[in-house]
DNA sequence: ATAGGGTTAG
């Protein structure tokens, strides 16, 4: 603990130098400590040469609020109890802003939010609600967000254009998408940053339809930045719109800076769409002529590949990362090479890179990682095998694990009593029970035994449970025109 | 002093 020793407390002397100079002094010093000690030390310094009454000593105070809070909250918030009588907005603001950067004490932004709300002698400005609505956001906390619009409009902040952009984000975060909405279409003045932020929350609620829409309208008054172009490649991805992703990766090669058109970030949202699009040769071609990649580049490659059956190629694309970059795999890198060794019904291979992956990248296997493991084996008929693999996770398997190993039970000749356990299981989870998967399994199992009693039985139960089948529904692109398809659906058969 | 990327995994 670097900061053990309680604050002397402040006892103004006569002999105070009471310079501006001195204060500008001082305030060159802060910005250029970077320890926690020096910062004491100027600190220590601040407190035998200045007292409260002098009108920089409360902006010297903030500053230091500020930067001590990079390093230590604890001693931001003992600072400011100790040592600052009587705070402005100014300074509630640095230290709700400093809790809305941290990573894990976000809450406390909104806790020192309402302290400042009883503080009595400071009323909220306009800096106030971006950095406790970011917070909100993060929390997903809907009602205090709320709480809070209701106060923007009370102190007159409505048509302040940060308020509403913070505002039409914490809404899209928290999924309340006729709240965005609204701000956004109320609000009297939009910046990009309102466009980019409405977009995305839409594509983040997947009304991708809607986020392109609103990307159309948006360039009648900006031009898209980085920001924009992958929320809109996202939708692209979600759609599987091929022709507008060619001209989103047109545009960005065309119309967008140098920076934008090479980093990282928007580069791999365009692997992911071409790979979602089918397009696995321009994601390849895209890849190839990156100047860096990162990790997520990489996996997106990898589980584009395996998806679409190319399993070769997504454990090449495996080799050359960790042999030839050198780069360290993560366990998103590990489900989609799981992933891949599924779809071929590579047994050996399967189980070697789980094991690598625990052992030699010390990797802690997810409920994804074993799902592909258990499906894998019991694809390949090891049923007891992958039993034994869900007996000893560490996890609670989940519906789609028991879901994994029945479905193999009904495709061959397995004793009826580990089906039924196996269904049993299913419908003891949550899901399980609402979803008509187990039930549709169990009644091919009971089909294929020749049991016909048993799958009227269980028709029955869905029917008494009111359990229906939800069919699954995809779009694909041809020749430019989206086709939306369901289960079943043979409409695009003739192509 | 204030707004927006948590990418990739059914």
């Amino acid at each position: 603990m670097i900061l053990a020793t309680p604050f002397s407390p402040m006892v103004p002397t006569n002999n105070n130098i009471q310079t501006t100079t001195h204060h500008h002094h001082l305030l060159h010093l802060l910005n250029q400590c970077s320890t926690i000690s020096q910062l004491k030390q100027i600190h220590a310094h601040t407190l035998r040469t200045t007292t409260t009454v002098h009108p920089h000593t409360l902006f010297l105070h903030t500053r230091i609020l500020h930067f001590s809070s990079l390093h230590d909250l604890n001693y931001t918030l003992r600072f400011f109890n100790t040592h600052i009588q009587y705070p402005n907005s100014f300074v509630y603001n640095t230290v709700i802003r400093a809790f809305a950067r941290s990573s894990d004490r976000k809450h406390e932004a909104i806790l020192f939010y309402l302290k400042m709300l009883c503080d009595g002698n400071v009323v909220p400005d306009k800096h106030t609600f971006p950095f406790v609505l970011k917070a909100c956001a993060y929390l997903f906390a809907l009602e205090e967000g709320k709480q809070l619009h209701a106060q923007v409009v009370k102190l007159g902040f409505a048509s302040d254009v940060y308020v509403n952009n913070s505002l039409i984000h914490l809404y899209g975060s928290c999924g309340s998408l006729e709240d965005a909405r609204n701000v956004f279409d109320e609000m009297p003045e939009r910046s990009v940053v309102s466009w980019n932020v409405m977009i995305d929350a839409l594509v983040q609620l997947n009304e991708f339809d809607e986020a392109l829409v609103c990307f159309r309208e948006m360039q009648e008054s900006f031009e898209a930045d980085g920001f924009a172009i992958q929320s809109v490649l996202r939708a692209c991805a979600g759609l599987g719109a091929l022709s507008l992703g060619m001209w989103v990766h047109a545009y960005v090669l065309k119309k967008c800076s140098p920076e934008v058109a090479g980093d990282v970030l928007v580069n791999n949202y365009l692997l992911d769409m071409y790979c979602k699009c089918g397009s696995l040769e321009t994601a390849e071609f895209v890849f190839e002529r990156m100047v860096k990649h990162d990790v997520t580049s990489w996996n997106t490659m990898i589980h584009g590949l395996a998806n679409h059956g190319k399993v070769v190629e997504a454990l090449e694309y495996f080799r050359r990362m960790v042999d030839e970059e050198r780069l360290m795999p993560n366990s998103i890198t590990f489900s989609g090479v799981l992933s891949a060794c599924r779809h071929s019904g590579m047994v050996d291979k399967g189980r070697n890179y789980f094991t690598i992956m625990t052992t030699h990248y010390g990797i802690e296997p997810v409920l994804e990682h074993y799902g592909c493991l258990v499906d894998l084996l019991a694809r390949a008929g090891l049923i007891s095998e992958a039993l034994d693999v869900v007996c000893s996770m560490p996890i609670k398997p989940d519906v789609v694990i028991w879901r994994s190993i029945l479905d193999a039970c009904s495709k061959r000749t397995v004793g009826i009593e580990i089906s039924e356990e196996m269904a049993k299981k299913i419908m003891e989870t949550e899901e399980g029970s609402k979803l008509s998967g187990g039930y549709v399994l169990l009644s091919r199992v009971y089909a294929a035994a020749r049991k016909w009693d048993e799958v009227g039985a269980v028709r029955k139960l869905m029917d008494d449970k009111g359990v229906a089948k939800e069919p699954g529904c995809s779009t694909i692109e041809i020749d430019g025109v989206a086709h939306e398809f369901f289960a079943g659906d043979t409409s695009l058969s003739r192509i």
